[in-house]
DNA sequence: AGTGCGGCCTGTCCGC
DNA sequence: TGCGGACAGGCCGCAC
């Protein structure tokens, strides 16, 4: 369940460890997917330098001298820095080797995530020219959001999930973020003053931030095996609290669904 | 264009 | 104890 914060620390433990290496060879066991790992890419990629590795949303993509290889984690990727002594276990999809006997691991029991080429700019790539502007970064603020809102009829938290809208915005930061901003999740997004939205913008950037600082010590270790996302160990304040004493008010932290997703927050602490 | 939902997939948990 | 079923979730692609 990876969501940004833990994409970010991903992409933060792997980048040493590739970066100005070459592409030895890569090892497809499970070609299947959420889009089938391109048969081609162990001959596009071999002897090409890793260049950079970046993020842009959740994907994580390897820039190479002739196009990148973009990673999504899915649900329940996740990444790790071994060598050829640690043999591969069962949900273990894809190897990518760099000179030094180093791999690249791709673990993805749901196979929810995906591995793709996308020859030069990454940005024409039909997954990364529609999505919205980057959480962190200064384009997205309260003057972005609130003109993007207008007139929308969909709730804002199915709005600020979608990943048009705002990149790397999930389910539990959603809810996490709207609690913070003190606005109910099924308020229409259209019809939120520029003030509030303004506290959203805030409480979007806080949650990630502080998720992003939270991994650097939870997710440290990629070489190890305690390589697992580790975001349950963030402190959350309303997702999965359903019952729960509000930390503001002492109410009751309520459940609905939205869009088939669960959605908590505090009815009192949140109009 | 905006909105909502189906589907992909397996580990975990619950009730019988 | 074992088993079936519900549930979890990112997010594209489609239908309305």
């Amino acid at each position: 369940m990876p969501e940004l914060p833990e994409v970010e620390t991903s992409r933060r433990g792997i980048e040493p460890h590739l970066k100005n290496r070459t592409i030895t060879g890569i090892t497809i066991r499970q070609h299947k997917l959420r889009w089938p790992i391109p048969k081609d890419l162990p001959s596009l990629a071999k002897g090409k330098k890793v260049l950079q590795v970046c993020r842009r949303a959740k994907y994580i993509y390897l820039k190479l001298d002739n196009g990148n290889i973009i990673i999504h984690l899915g649900m329940s990727g996740s990444l790790r820095i071994c060598t050829n002594k640690t043999p591969p276990e069962k949900h273990d999809h894809i190897d990518i080797t760099v000179s030094g006997n180093t791999i690249l691991r791709l673990r993805d029991p749901r196979k929810f995530g995906c591995v793709l080429w996308a020859p030069t700019d990454i940005n024409q790539h039909k997954l990364i020219s529609p999505l919205g502007p980057e959480p962190l970064e200064d384009v997205f603020n309260a003057k972005y959001l609130h003109t993007k809102a207008n007139k929308r009829q969909c709730s804002i938290k199915s709005f600020i999930m979608n990943s048009h809208v705002v990149v790397g915005v999930g389910n539990i930061y959603a809810s996490e973020a709207l609690f913070r901003a003190g606005i109910n999740p099924k308020r229409k997004a259209g019809n939120i003053s520029l003030a509030r939205i303004q506290k959203l913008v805030d409480a979007i950037k806080l949650t990630l931030d502080l998720a992003i600082k939270e991994g650097g010590t939870t997710l440290r270790d990629f070489t190890g095996i305690s390589g697992q996302p580790g975001y349950f160990a963030q402190k959350l304040l309303v997702y999965g609290r359903t019952g729960k004493d509000c930390t503001v008010c002492g109410k009751s932290i309520k459940q609905v669904t939205q869009q088939s997703r669960s959605t908590f927050y505090c009815s009192t602490c949140q109009r």
